[in-house]
DNA sequence: TTGCATCCGGTACCGGGGTACGGGCTTACC
DNA sequence: GGTAAGCCCGTACCCCGGTACCGGATGCAA
């Protein structure tokens, strides 16, 4: 019945390149449960807490928001739940992801053309039929999707 | 020698699709000259800000920062300057998005595989070799890159 | 016991692009 | 002249993911 070997802070910040304050705001945020202390408050993480936050990196990395993270990691707050409807959200992700492609492949595609156009000032050049910028506001969608 | 018709801001506000607000924040960040007023103090704007703005709503959706913006067209600011390097920045700016699609596009894959390889835990799955997450964090690479 | 690294909490700040609110003035139209 | 819409300015707030700073307390080793 040993108590088992504890990470502080600073040492689990490490290991997942992470700094302290993120965990502090992690915890603060609910994404992290509050781990038990030392007697004189320091906090003490158990050993799988590095999985777990390595996890939420990775999930980040997938273009989830920290709130996204919260609920799709069980054991991350005190809200475990067993299915968190992982595959569906990835899908839901997915789709944003490909949204997000097809706006920048658009974005990109104008840039090569105005570059290619040449034209040197703006002002000047949009009049003209030769600037080949999108001067009219397109139907304004609302999305958000931000990964990283 | 008439004085030619100006706009008031709601109008100018409407013909370019953002609010009176925004317009007052361009001012305020030097995207926008300040106006002309009227003799009781509310801004009247030359017919051709219309133009000017509708740029700067391009460029912005080209992915250009107001701060970007702001020394990319000239006529914005006080300062209005010749050559403002268009081409060049919108090659920059055009290296930033393809860095940007990469990126995405590794994200795009890496949720697909996730999502065919059906893992339902993410805590559980990340010590099997089965679950497709990149676990270790990828050499950060420092760049900020957000159009819209 | 002393010294130093680490950790504690609370609070404030960063960038980016606005939005919201509140009290008071101006303008336009009937 | 009345009334309603529009506009003024200043200030504060929003999201997102942290970072920075502070004075004071703890942990650990020599």
């Amino acid at each position: 019945m040993s108590v088992e070997p504890a990470l502080r802070s600073g040492q689990l910040a490490a290991a997942v390149g992470v700094t302290v304050q993120t965990l502090r705001y992690y915890e603060r945020r609910g994404l992290l449960a509050a781990p038990r202390r030392s007697p004189g408050g320091h906090r003490l993480y158990p050993a799988e807490t590095v999985t777990l936050l390595r996890v939420v990196k990775a999930a980040q990395r997938l273009g989830f928001t920290l709130a996204e993270v919260t609920d799709l990691v069980p054991a991350a707050g005190a809200t475990a739940r067993g299915d968190t409807g992982l595959r569906a959200h990835a899908r839901d992700k997915l789709a944003e992801v490909e949204q997000r492609l097809a706006d920048l492949t658009v974005v990109r595609d104008t840039l090569r053309a105005a570059i290619s156009a040449g034209c040197d000032d703006l002002i000047a050049c949009a009049g003209n039929a030769c600037c080949p910028l999108p001067l009219a506001e397109p139907t304004a969608r609302t999305d958000r999707a931000e990964p990283r």
